[in-house]
DNA sequence: ATGAAAGCGCTAACAA
DNA sequence: TTGTTAGCGCTTTCAT
């Protein structure tokens, strides 16, 4: 028969209630009793029943991450940061894609937050920084983090300084003597694409060069996006000698466009990502790129959270570092 | 004030008890009846507390899905389709990546279901194959759903007829006057290297040709072993004419060697890789592949364990199709 | 076909 | 610091 905390509690030569304050790691419990209600749990393998705890403290011990993002990759590793924080706390975590730009996406999300009852949310870009989601949530009082938003402000979560890794990333390239840089813009609903184009633009102005508009191209973080983009800085009557994507799967649908133009990257176009997914290590050449420990974030991100739903303290929005990653599709400008 | 079933019973004139009926689906509900309670549902926007039903059904509502599994875009895939037969009868998936070849591996997924004490679980390669697994989950009761498991006897899932894959994926190099085609053999412990490989040497010999030691290279499905097989093949006195490599990793993993070595693909090598992943579209040229619908593998995966916890039937092996996908990576032999 | 009563295993509120 | 009591919101069992 499963072991319930009453069984514990009669192993122990204490009440309930006593075992119970142990499990939830309450204050006013004497040290000898602690260690004695802990021990007959050990014995006893004891393992409370969630839905019992959940139907009457009325919380879930479950946070829930939302997302909206065609990358797997990138959605794989923060899913493990986040369950590695979750794990490490007792909760569970469910997953729940969405498209933000659907006509009941706050429905679809208030929906989930009342059939499931997530104790806190893990808000991904570019659900992070929408407004309507946000204002239901202040509203009904549910607790989240955030992973890169765009407004940090009274928000807990991780993020990057990209700006001034997209600085880096163009200081590197002006250092190989290249002039001609393209950029490709990512998803517009993305905070990402609007911080890595203030800084490719910050770079040129710091230099003074010239924003030339025919060398920015729209994309949407896509690897065809990429593809559709380098077509058309190839079209240039003066074409780039480096382009800049704003994301790797962008960066590597650039160098296949190289491919089908007969272009030799590096020799003839540098070309460089954003993230440091594992595309970056399968293009052929493989990829300069900046690294975005997503992993970390998410765990970082999920910890804040955890803070908060467990009362601890309020939360705080944590800075994690980047770092440029020189690989072999960048060289000096012919 | 949040609405429970006995508000719903008392707006319908019912007892809880036959609002609990509707909610369940049980029988012996007259239809008048049934209709009735479910407008007054419909009207007070009613969602019945997971906890309290858990907590007197002895049910969680919950599937776990688990993984060891290096692919974040296969396992993004079987993820999706799990969630999409779980929303339709308002389950919920929680997923655990797991170490197979971890020591105390059977006890954490003994300790995952006897804390979070899902309904069900849903294993995929290779955890659907661990001898130690299966028993413990037999022993236990815990009903399971395989995808693509090695042994398919009284297993309920979704598989593919892999061996048949690899003989037309052959079939088709064949065609194209192949006659040194060299195979990159996928990671042990999945069911998938063998199929993979025993449909390679079933062509060969029904083509009389012979199977050359030589030619047949271990790889672990990743990237990096398709690099570092593509090197042993290249060195060779009698170098391949083609690659088939066990999946779309590996192959793209090929021609990126094929780039450091200045082959030219497909022109003077044809490379074809297996699963039709994103990467195979994301190569230059793009991959040659094996369609597998890992998305619909979840869902059917899903819906057959999910028939099994309602109750409804026992659950079957369902069979899926796959299709061979030809793109620019293969081409006529020299 | 429907209802009444008795829990499921835990925690909140209060008392000691 | 510890214990007692009374639920949390459902489903079960057993009546009718």
């Amino acid at each position: 028969m499963r072991v319930r905390l009453e069984d514990v509690a009669r192993a122990a030569g204490v009440s309930p209630k006593t075992v119970s304050r142990v499990l939830n790691d309450e204050a006013n419990v004497r040290g000898t009793t602690r260690t004695k209600v802990l021990a007959a749990m050990q014995a006893m393998d004891y393992s409370p029943l969630l839905s019992a705890r959940s139907l009457a403290s009325n919380r879930s011990f479950m946070v829930a991450t939302l997302y909206d993002n065609p990358s797997s990759s990138y959605l794989t590793e923060i899913q493990t940061g986040v369950l590695e924080a979750c794990d490490q706390h007792h909760y569970s975590m469910m997953v729940r894609p969405l498209l933000v730009e659907a006509k009941d996406f706050v429905e679809r999300v208030d929906a989930l937050i009342s059939h499931r009852r997530p104790d806190g949310l893990i808000l991904t870009p570019p659900i992070t920084d929408h407004p309507g989601l946000l204002a239901r949530l202040h509203e009904r009082g549910v607790p989240y983090a955030s992973i890169s938003p765009i407004w940090r402000d009274d928000t807990i979560g991780a993020f990057m300084d990209e700006p001034q890794a997209a600085r880096e990333m163009m200081a590197n390239l002006l250092a190989l003597g290249h002039r001609r840089i393209a950029h490709i813009i990512g998803h517009h609903a993305h905070g990402a694409s609007g911080w890595r184009l203030a800084g490719y633009r910050d770079a040129l102005s710091t230099m003074g060069l010239a924003y030339d508009p025919d060398l920015v191209v729209e994309g949407d973080f896509s690897f065809d996006s990429g593809v559709a983009a380098a077509r058309k800085l190839f079209s240039l009557a003066r074409t780039p000698t480096a382009v800049f994507a704003a994301n790797d799967d962008m960066a590597a649908g650039v160098i296949w466009a190289a491919g089908e133009h007969g272009l030799s990257v590096p020799r003839e176009l540098s070309v460089c990502g954003f993230d440091d997914t594992p595309i970056s290590r399968q293009t052929w050449p493989r990829l300069t790129t900046i690294h975005q420990p997503s992993r970390k974030m998410g765990r970082v991100a999920a910890l804040q959270l955890l803070e908060v739903l467990r009362g601890h303290s309020d939360g705080r929005m944590v800075q994690v570092p980047f770092t440029l990653q020189t690989r072999e599709s960048t060289a000096a400008a012919i």
